[in-house]
Parts: structure tokens; C-alpha cells; sequence
DNA sequence: GCAAAAGTGTTATGGATACACCCATGC
DNA sequence: GCATGGGTGTATCCATAACACTTTTGC
């Protein structure tokens, strides 16, 4: 406020990426090896600096996205998650990053790339049970991604940025099994999909067999904000009435 | 990645205060008027940059919080909203600026005090509505202040955060009242928040009478998550399903 | 035919709503 | 006593959960 000889200090300022993606029922985050210090071998998130002043927040988030995974932020789920800017986060000095997280597709082959050939798919267990350690303050940003992609699936369609452009309602379950971690029973599930106004729609030719009768196919609907909301299940709740 | 001569470039960091309040069963929040250009005169959320390099981002937010609005942030809620660093949200430069939501309890006085002598509760309404022009991209900071606050209900303890350190469960209502903006049953709402473990305890003497029978006093219970959550009613889902 | 996966029907239960009714205080 | 606000009881309703059953495919 007080102004004379007075300017307030400069900060770098860096995003950094939780991509979320689902491989073999099981939740992934993409991990890229740090090949210089701080942190040199390490696993982080994917992430850089602006590239110069002018920079939009989010066109770099993108930017690192196309990057560092080699995917398009416009087929994608991209959205802030938070800041994280403690003094001594970072060794090189006053480092503030904005994490962003996306939601990507299940993709047949891990990112193997030109410019993104460190990054590689990791299960989020390895890093939830300590198995894998992280740079930096990542695994603090790991976990609240998490926590925030939890709570979305029961309030908005972030679900279906999990899967393909066409899905079908099986798909979308292991979506929500491998987020929670809890098991749901397939025709309750189907129904109560089906219940929500604008959530999924009927995409054509019912075909993709693996055995069995094939699944109807859809795809996303209009529809952001899920009412009536999709509740996961709460064992904690139950435990505690019990008592 | 590839650096020889290149430096990523530095940025201003501010911090931006949403402060709300209830005052007389209306949502309030504190509003300043600038003192210089940019949008000198206008109204703004109070706030600033950092104090100097090395100055943690969530200590900014109690430092402003305490100079702008003499409030205790030991005392009452604050979170990180979200980082807003659009290039040309500020003219004076590139100016990245991470928002905090605090919540406060209705304090008898305005803010009548020494530095915080600008700042004044203003209804929500007058901002929402539009008879209210604010500097910035402030209002959209408002705005997703109010869409957290509003979701945040339902699912955590924030409401306490409106109220004093004992409150009668309809005071407690009437938070929700203001921040949903619908009217709720006195009486299943009591049940229902009394029903939730941990989210509200007796405090002592049940005296504090306005003309009818006294309430019972309550304090803030250990619990921040809801479980099960307050629903809000929904008008738009009973419409969209009529139709 | 048989296995496998998808989809439909049915029922019991529990929470939410919408009330009527009772309680405790000031005046 | 009576007005005023706080608290409890209860019937109805609806969404959910749990499960049996039918349908449609590949082999």
C-alpha cells in the first residue's frame, strides 16, 4: 500500500500436471524421471515454468500436457486444482506451482514419444502405500487430486472423461470402482446412470462382444453436474451407527 | 527443459481475500474501495502482494486478512480458492493472484478500525445482481467463492464457521437459508444436523431467549466432513423431471 | 446346450418430507 | 393466559439396495 521506493517481490512460477488415466481396471498417474537437480531420478509430476511472461496459466498447463504426455488438451478433462507455493518447496529458490488436473482416456499404448519418452503410467497404489516416492511436494498434490477426482464422480460427468468417446455402462462402472476402490452392483448402477437427465446418451450400434450379450453403447452427455448425484457407498457410516 | 541461456520469467504474486459473512440473515462480504489506479474508486477484494520473497502464500492470506479486516485468521475458516493469472487481468503488469475464502462469524461492528477504515460488508445481492461493479476479475473470484461456499455446505462443517462459538441450531439454519437462499423446515433440519456424529455439541446453559422458549447452545463438534451430508433441496431437478 | 455378460423386475428398508402436536419462557 | 419461538412424534412417500430372473451373444 505504501508505496515509495517499495516493489513487491517476483516469484517463478511453474504448473505442474496430475494426469489421471485408468489401464487395466486400475487407476494410473503419469510419472515422468527427473533428469536434472533437484530431485535428479526421482519420479515427479510432469511440469515446467511458463515459457515467458505473457503466458496464459492455463494455455501452459496445456502446453506441458502436449508436451510432456503428447495429449490434447481439447479432448480432455482440465481443470485447476490448486496452488502450492511454500517458501522452500523447491531448493533453486521461490518457486510457486499451479497444479492442474486431467482425466485422459485409457490409451493403448503407455506415451511413448518423442519429447515424452521419460513419462510412464504408474498405479496411484505405488504411490499411495509408499512404495514410490515422489519430488518435490508432488505426492501432497497427488493426493488431494485424488481426493477432488473422488468427490466429482459423485456430483458432475468427470466419469466419462475416464473413457472413450463411445462407452458402454460397463466401462463407466470400473470407472467408479477403481476411483472409490469399492465394488458396485452392475444393474443398480446401470439404472441410476440412466436415471440422470443429460448424463450419458445412446451412441448407435450395440456391438462389442467379449463373451457375452454386447453392451449397449454410449456416449457423453450435455449434462456437467449430476442430479440427482451418484453416493458412493459409506462403510464408515454404517460402522457408526452400529455402535 | 532445454536450457542454455533461457531463465523462466518472474511474476507478481498477489493474494485476494473473500471474506463472508452473515449480518442480519443476508451473506455479506468485505468489499474495499481502491485508493489508486487501477480502478481507483471502484470496490475490490481486499488484498496485496507478497511482503517479500520468502513470505509462505497462506501467511499472506492471514497477514491481509488481519491489516484489511483486523480478523483472527487463528479464529476463524480459510482456504485456498484458486489461482487466477489471466495475462491481462492487471494492467500494471503480469500479476498472478492466489484467492482465499475466509468465513467469519457476524461481528457487531462493521470493521471500523485503523488501516481497515475502507472496508465495508456489502450483500452479496448488490454484486450478484449487478448494481455492484467490482475491479478486476473479481467478481468471477466472487463468484466461485460463493459456489464453494454453497457446495461446502452440504458436505462440511463450514456452516459453524458462520456462527459464533455457541449457536442455537436455528442460527445455524439461518446460515443455511442465506447461503442457499431457500427456506428450510426448523424442525426436520434440527433432526437432521443432530443426526450427523460429531458436527455440533450441547454447550451448557440453554439460555439466551428472544421471547419464546430457549434454545439449546451448541458448539462446533470435532467433525469436518458431513456424513451423511445436509442435501439441499433442488427446485431445478423436480422441474426438469416434470417436464 | 452352455457359459458369460447385459439388462429388467420386484421387494424391503430407511431416510426425507410435511405436518400436528407438545414444551418452556417473557410479558 | 397467551404469544412466541424451541423441540418431538408420526404418517407418507420415494430412492436405494439386494437379489432373482430373463435376454443375447460366442463357442
Amino acid at each position: 500500500m505504501t508505496d515509495e521506493e517499495w516493489r513487491p517481490p517476483e516469484v517463478l512460477l511453474a504448473v505442474d500436471l496430475v494426469i489421471l488415466t485408468l489401464r487395466s481396471s486400475r487407476l494410473h498417474v503419469l510419472l515422468v524421471e527427473r533428469g536434472i537437480e533437484p530431485y535428479a531420478g526421482a519420479q515427479a509430476l510432469p511440469g515446467g515454468f511458463l515459457n515467458n511472461a505473457s503466458e496464459d496459466i492455463a494455455v501452459a498447463a496445456e502446453r506441458e500436457l502436449r508436451e510432456e504426455a503428447e495429449l490434447d488438451a481439447s479432448r480432455l478433462h482440465l481443470e485447476q486444482l490448486g496452488t502450492y507455493g511454500a517458501p522452500d518447496r523447491d531448493p533453486r529458490g521461490r518457486v510457486v506451482s499451479v497444479a492442474y488436473q486431467a482425466i485422459a482416456p485409457g490409451l493403448p499404448s503407455p506415451v511413448a514419444g518423442t519429447d515424452a519418452a521419460a513419462a510412464e503410467w504408474r498405479p496411484v497404489d505405488d504411490v499411495d502405500s509408499g512404495r514410490l516416492k515422489l519430488a518435490f511436494d508432488h505426492e501432497r498434490i497427488l493426493a488431494d487430486g485424488l481426493e477432488r477426482a473422488r468427490g466429482k464422480l459423485e456430483h458432475s460427468s468427470l466419469a466419462t472423461a475416464f473413457c472413450a468417446e463411445v462407452f458402454t455402462i460397463s466401462e463407466l462402472r470400473q470407472v467408479y470402482e477403481a476411483v472409490w476402490g469399492v465394488p458396485l452392483d452392475q444393474r443398480n448402477f446401470s439404472r441410476k446412470v440412466q436415471g440422470v437427465p443429460g448424463f450419458i446418451v445412446p451412441a448407435g450400434t450395440p456391438r462389442r462382444t467379449t463373451g457375452g450379450r454386447p453392451a449397449r453403447l454410449f456416449r457423453a452427455g450435455p449434462r456437467e453436474t449430476l442430479d440427482p448425484p451418484l453416493t458412493r457407498p459409506a462403510p464408515s457410516r454404517t460402522r457408526e451407527v452400529t455402535e
